[in-house]
DNA sequence: CGACGGGATTGAATCGTTTCAGTCGTTGTC
DNA sequence: GACAACGACTGAAACGATTCAATCCCGTCG
């Protein structure tokens, strides 16, 4: 049905390198024979097989990206400067979503490695180093986004989420709170461990100060609500929330907001984490630990580039920054 | 260096045509023999190259989806549920992302058709046919998502953007609203234009009401933030503000926030489109006109099926839905 | 005038999988 | 005991592009 380089070539009246050569190296071809073949190619509307193509170069030109949530601005936007920067190289990216499920993820990255990408860039579930290391050594390298590589030899582009923790109470504290709620999970997340910690070691010098855990299954804005709901029922209630993400931070924003009872700052100030751009639109606007997101997704493109060269792999660690706003009056 | 059919069939000592079998046609082989191919598998760290697959097979088991933003929630949603119906169906999907960019349509459209993509679901910049009719005639069929096919023949599922802008309007003209503005761009988007005809014709019978326009370049929340600013320094203010979206419409909000003199709604009325989660969650909750999303991207994929199954095209029109929230008062 | 050089072109080999007609060996039937 | 039937397995052909050594052609130079 389609038309192939043999059907280009024939109309042509040329042999099917010289029309391999049009489309890849033109100039090793002359001006006129070149013409009469572009004009085959339009007249049978003949588009390159890339499966074929592939399978002859021995690899592709794309890269697949696993992200634990789509819908999370965040990752669009890490996504975003991943695209930037792989696009500047003539590269694709395959976006893939985990959902936070490690079954997913590996599903995802068996295809990945079906359709030989050049390297995966991925903000992994948890423990996913065996299967990494099986790519790596078939070839294909990879980069951690948003999380730090626990084990020396890898690349990662990572935020120092223990500051960034550490900083989301400190700031609280600062302001008087003292009875602090971390609303997140999973928490054998990475990022919201590391959050975790940090807000407790912010704690730790503190005599009248606590940090509590109320656990989410997911880091939306539903579990947000859901766990808003749970807090306005507590018999004693926190005066801050620390929530592990900015959409967990929105929907507990949303969740006590039922009851006209609390007031947000008064009663109970809020501190998210990644400063998406709904963040400073909510409804008070929250206060929020700032992340570098689509720097975070160029440089893991870059890094990604620098094993396809050969070098080492290294790690990026970024800072955060606090982006004060009404939520924590 | 990956390992191929041939050299699992070697270590295992039997044909490619039986390691392929094992892979593609279990059943088709004796348990004994199957076994000591999935050993040789396992060892070898084989998998199988897609691209060899496709090449052999004629075609790729993936469709592609095309939206004009990935950063919007709305079309996050959209391709969530494409998604969801799609991996049922056992395809994948590549998700490209226009910017609302006829050019950049165009380049993701080619690519898809060099990946050889089962189908195409597409939320088009602007008049594509002509493209979309050559990739029909090349076997490649295509769904229009969010926008009605305009010619018949064509198959979309779409919202009724006409009286979603209507809707919006008449709402607001019941709240005793008449000087409204219509805060939308690119005008030439078909989605934008109908939202704004149903705007316009809603306030045709009333005649001290009646609707401006205020363009803008693209349906962002930076966008909207400029425009919050330009109506900020009007002569004579609306008092109701139609968004073309819903990040248009948190972005006005944002932007007269600025200036602690407008009040909304008392001094302005705002209403989104799309009813994004983060709509109910803004600084004052946005009046909304919801569109089914998932199920938009979950339809659009059955249409798809339907035309490979050599079904004739079909329009699926459906319902927009107002939701009332505080910022219209 | 013949040899040389070099740009343009050719076409067979190749990538790794699936497919399918055909072989092999065993079991069951009459 | 001959033959059919059947399941398991084989292996060569095919998919469509790229590559590269070989060939062709033509102008130039000695």
């Amino acid at each position: 049905m389609a038309a192939s380089v043999r059907d280009v070539a024939e109309r042509a009246g040329v042999s099917v390198g010289t029309v391999s050569n049009v489309l890849n190296s033109p100039g090793k071809v002359a001006p006129a024979t070149a013409e009469r073949v572009q004009a085959a190619i339009d007249d049978l509307g003949f588009v390159r097989n890339d499966a074929a193509r592939q399978l002859r170069v021995g690899r592709s030109h794309s890269i697949g990206l696993v992200v634990l949530d789509v819908r999370n601005p965040f990752f669009t936007d890490v996504a975003r400067g991943v695209e930037e920067r792989a696009a500047a190289e003539g590269l694709s990216v395959l976006l893939a979503n985990s959902d936070e499920r490690a079954d997913r993820e590996a599903a995802h990255l068996e295809l990945f490695e079906e359709q030989r990408v050049r390297g995966i860039l991925i903000s992994p579930v948890e423990e996913v180093l065996p299967l990494l290391q099986g790519l790596r050594n078939r070839g294909i390298p990879s980069v951690f986004v948003d999380r730090l590589a626990s084990t020396p030899g890898w690349s990662s582009v990572s935020v120092d989420d223990v500051r960034g923790g550490r900083d989301a109470v400190e700031h609280l504290l600062a302001r008087g709170r003292r009875r602090i709620l971390f609303v997140g999970g999973p928490l054998d997340l990475p990022q919201v461990r590391d959050r975790l910690e940090g807000a407790r070691a912010a704690v730790a010098g503190v005599d009248d100060a606590r940090v509590d855990v109320l656990p989410v299954t997911g880091l939306t804005m539903a579990q947000g609500v859901a766990a808003g709901r749970q807090i306005l029922a507590l018999e004693s209630r926190p005066d801050a929330v620390v929530a592990g993400n900015d959409l967990i931070a929105l929907g507990v924003l949303q969740g006590v907001a039922l009851n006209g009872g609390i007031r947000v700052p008064e009663d109970l100030a809020i501190v998210g984490y990644d400063d998406i751009d709904f963040a400073a639109a909510a409804a008070v606007p929250i206060t929020s630990i700032r992340q570098p997101r689509e720097r975070m997704g160029a440089l893991a493109l870059e890094l990604l580039l620098e094993q396809l060269d050969g070098k080492e792999p290294r790690q990026i660690v970024l800072q955060p920054e606090l982006v004060v706003r009404a939520s924590s009056g």
